[in-house]
RNA sequence: GGGCGUUUAGCUCAGCUGGUUCAGAGCAUCUGCCUUACAAGCAGAGGGUCGGCGGUUCGAAUCCGUCAACGCCCACCA
């Protein structure tokens, strides 16, 4: 092994095994008898790249996958990608814009042909990186929302939705996207603080020289006025009742009507009232039946209907007409104010309440099974504060608006008739026998049928994945959703709880009745070292492939995983990603030490014996440890016990104490104890870090063509065995007090030195403190030594006679520095022991525990004020 | 305007239903070492009155109240 580098070097390794765990299908998985674990991929945009979100994410499913695997699951991690209807889209009119071309120049046809062009060109980049991230998914059932099968569930459920009278059509006040020229979902809306102005406008009173004054942050909205309303209690303005006012420079009478909705101390108390472009103004323009005039475009310019600024953008048109009103002495006073602005998630543009016919799923009873799913934690989420937003949102939710006014898309299946009216099916030849039975007209032909131009929300495809994936809306018996359904956990950020996981568990009752995943862990955001999100606008995100080209995946899995606390924002930083390189290397030269020695027949020494047995224990508790710490998805958790497990207590305590002198060989049984803990180290390390285990498990041993780490067990952990790990740390410590002595001192590790005990102390493992301590002898005693160093472990004394070399002084001050502190923990232990309400209170063990506190500082007292005055002499 | 969460070493975090192991871990820092597995390393060491105040209790990082700071989610006050 001696050719091996000093160093690691992740890229030699990494292709080499993820081909060879492709090429032997270790991935793939068919439903069998073993228990089946489950997770779909949150599914990334088709066209996008990884990103450090990505990255964290996939780290977890991959390691909560491997895991599943080695404890004999049937384990399937399922792949796929996303349409992102409306992001693609956006993309893809900016790819032709680019070109010269305009999407309103296209047919539907042709623009669809450009953007599957799009798609089959940029599509599947991410999913080759996650690939380079080690991630185990079966990749020959990748998937995406708007393949054959996927498709053909999501017009099954709309039918199904349709029929059951849960899916509607109608007009209404919907969040419209000026530059996608879409209606969009009240989940996509952003809304942000936002500094503006306060404009006071005159309203004058139809024939009088009197006005009243109206406050609004929308001044070129006044176009769509068609009343103003007050608070009917307002003593102010009873003298506008049955009045009209005339509306600012459009110069068109409204009416003054009355109604409680207006707070009377907000702004004047008097309202302006624009149906066409506000939620509530609506409400009211219903109420009292107030005309409704549109002034927008759908590009967010002034209409005809505006009657002035016709086909300037809004804003410059707020600008202007502050201007005009101004000149015309309407505008009464401008006030600075915070306002929340609501913004379109993709396109960041404003927002415009609009008017329009758009399709909505009716929210109310459909989603009472997924509320008390996770009410009563059928489907847990980790961590559990997630409830509470989900209970919310569930229980103020409104109807779901499915119609996007976008061609990159599922179409909607409904279909005009000529006569007027619609029918929904499945496809355009149902469809047709719906409409001869609904018209009675026998002579309607396909084309007289035309197909609603809208497509449905992306979401409306990604709430059926973990159904659709296994084909489980258009087969519901087959042996694949049967198997794999439910999934077993779903990761993914909290950031859509409500655009795609609260949609999901709804799905999953509708169509499965049943949920469809266990437990939902919510990974935290990642940002960089100063808190900020990560994002491409701030450039502040590292592109993960260079990380990986740096610090190998292994490194850049484990830096990930050691800033992702469940459930917190991560804070990246490179050092992380230099801890996990720095770790691949510590594991790589433990092996290259092991597999360096040769071994012999000689019989097992003492120290190995001793260390063998404790290692096993060690290695025992760890697994019982990680275990748990899986359970509750604290993977961070798991991954530093078994760093820690690996680097302290196997490399630095150990090998130390097994390792053989210089040259010297090995005897035959230690050796193949250490190579079993190897085996289950590397075993255990896993799924954390797929490509060095691999490289050095198959290195370990002779394995068969096709054979994996991947499919070995993870170590069975029993009963722990307290008493031996306890044994252990106490002689630990007495080492760790013999090297302390050689660095005050400065005495080579190499020169051996004595140890005397003073009193009490385990001999059973001394060959291994005699080893570790580089010691000649351990002796019993029971005279202080004035020459020699000291320290306690426990309540017994342990000197180190160093002859001339000893610093009377330095000791001294060192003892009665640990007198004193030991006095004063006397006398707080005494105080309480003397508190008659703490001894008669307290349960029996917690009183007895401070009596033995206080007879160990007795000793320790003792043992301090001996070696003072044996000094002292 | 509501609701939720966070606040423990320089940094990132653990500390479950109050009591030996309760003040911890990793990183960072400091000191000494290129000791033939590893300087991407080894050995040793220092560092926090657990956000503030008040309360319950024999006893509080842990329970209650309150204040403060930060963060997130939701909400139609123009």
């Amino acid at each position: 092994m001696n050719e091996l580098a000093t160093k690691y070097n992740p890229s030699e390794v990494e292709d080499k095994w993820y081909s060879y765990w492709m090429q032997n299908d270790l991935f793939k998985s068919t439903p069998d008898s073993r228990e089946p674990y489950t997770i779909v991929i949150p599914p990334p945009n088709v066209t996008g790249v990884l990103h450090m979100g990505h990255m964290l994410n996939n780290t977890i499913q991959d390691i909560l996958i491997r895991r599943a695997r080695m404890e004999g699951k049937n384990a399937l991690w399922v792949p796929g990608t996303d349409h992102a209807s409306i992001a693609t889209e956006a993309k893809v009119v900016a790819k032709l814009a680019s070109e010269g071309i305009k999407k309103t120049d296209l047919t539907r046809e042709e623009f669809l042909k450009h953007a599957w062009a799009w798609t089959e060109k940029h599509g599947g980049i991410i999913l080759e990186q996650l690939k380079k991230l080690g991630a185990s998914c079966d990749w020959s059932r990748t998937a995406f929302t708007m393949d054959e099968t996927r498709s053909k569930s999501v017009i099954k459920v709309f039918v199904d939705l349709f029929k059951k009278g849960l899916i509607y059509r109608g007009v209404r006040m919907v969040n419209w996207d000026p530059a996608a020229l879409t209606a969009l979902s009240d989940e996509e809306v952003i809304y942000k603080e936002e500094h503006s102005k306060l404009f006071y406008l005159r309203y004058y009173v139809e024939g009088e020289d009197k006005y009243i004054v109206v406050a609004t942050t929308r001044p070129e909205t006044i176009l769509g006025d068609t009343a103003v309303c007050v608070n009917p209690n307002d003593e102010r303005y009873q003298w506008l009742k049955g009045k009209n006012v005339i509306v600012p420079l459009v110069n068109k009478a409204v009416p003054i009507i009355m109604d409680e909705y207006v707070e009377m101390d907000f702004g004047t108390g008097c309202l302006k009232v624009t149906p066409a472009h506000d939620v509530n103004d609506y409400m009211l323009g219903e109420k009292y039946n107030l005309p409704t005039i549109d002034i927008f475009n759908d590009n967010g310019t002034i209409s005809e209907a505006g009657g002035m600024y016709i086909g300037k953008d809004r804003f410059d048109v707020r600008k202007e007409i502050i201007v005009d009103l101004e000149a015309a002495n309407l505008v009464e006073k401008i006030e600075d104010y915070n306002n929340k602005v609501g913004y379109s998630e993709r396109t960041k543009v404003v927002i415009e309440p609009k008017l329009s016919m758009q399709w909505f799923l009716k929210m109310d009873k459909i989603t009472i099974p997924a509320l008390d799913a996770v009410m009563d934690d059928d489907v847990k989420f980790y961590p559990p504060k997630f409830k509470n937003t989900y209970r919310h949102w569930m229980t103020n939710i409104k109807d779901w608006c499915i119609s996007r006014q976008l061609w990159w898309g599922h179409r909607i299946p409904a279909y005009f008739l000529p006569e007027g009216g619609y029918v929904v099916a499945e496809n355009v030849e149902e469809a047709l026998k719906l409409a001869i039975e609904k018209t009675g007209n026998n002579a309607l032909t396909i084309n007289d049928l035309r197909q609603d131009e809208d497509c449905l929300d992306t979401w409306f495809s990604s709430w059926l994945w973990p159904i659709s994936l296994f084909n489980g809306i258009l087969d519901p018996n087959n042996e694949e959703i049967k198997y794999y359904y439910p999934t077993c956990d779903l990761v993914t950020g909290p950031d859509i709880i409500f655009f795609w996981v609260a949609r999901m568990i709804v799905a999953g009752y509708e169509y499965m009745n049943d949920k469809p995943f266990g437990s939902v862990y919510f990974t935290g955001i990642v940002r960089d070292k100063i808190g900020r999100k990560m994002s491409k606008s701030l450039g502040n995100s590292p592109d993960p492939l260079d990380l990986i080209a740096t610090y190998g995946a292994d490194g850049v899995r484990m830096g990930m995983m050691l800033a992702a606390p469940a459930g917190n924002d991560i804070l990246y930083d490179d050092k992380l990603c230099e801890q996990g390189r720095n770790f691949c290397n510590k594991i790589w030269n433990a092996f290259r030490l092991v597999k360096g020695w040769e071994t012999t027949d000689i019989a097992q020494p003492e120290y190995a014996e001793q260390a063998t047995k404790w290692f096993n224990e060690k290695l025992n508790e760890t697994l019982v440890e990680v275990k748990d710490l899986f359970s509750k998805f604290r993977l961070s958790e798991a991954l530093m016990a078994v760093y820690r497990l690996f680097w302290d207590e196997f490399s630095s305590w150990y090998l130390e104490m097994i390792k053989p002198a210089y040259g010297q060989p090995i005897d035959k049984k230690t050796y193949g104890m250490t190579l079993e803990y190897f085996d289950a180290l590397l075993r255990l390390l896993h799924p954390f870090m797929p490509f060095i285990t691999e490289e050095l498990w198959q290195h370990l041993a002779e394995r068969k063509e096709g054979e994996s780490i991947m499919n070995a067990l993870i170590p069975q952990s029993r009963e722990i065995d307290q008493n031996v790990l306890d044994a252990m740390e106490r002689a630990k410590e007495v080492v760790i007090g013999v090297r302390g002595v050689r660095a005050a001192k400065n005495i080579a590790p190499k020169e051996k030195l004595e140890l005397n005990v003073l009193g009490e102390f385990d001999t059973s493992l001394y060959a291994v403190i005699e080893k570790l301590a580089n010691l000649s002898s351990i002796n019993s005693t029971t005279e202080k030594d004035a020459s020699a160093a000291s320290f306690m472990v426990g309540t017994t004394e342990f000197n180190v006679p160093l002859a001339n070399n000893i610093d009377v002084e330095a000791e001294l001050a060192k003892l009665s520095k640990d007198l004193e502190y030991y006095k004063g923990f006397r006398e707080s232990v005494l105080k309480k022991l003397s508190n008659e309400r703490f001894v008669n209170n307290a349960p029996a063990a917690v009183v007895e525990g401070e009596r033995r506190k206080l007879a160990d500082a007795e000793t320790k007292i003792k043992n301090l004020e001996d070696s003072i005055s044996a000094l002292s002499k």
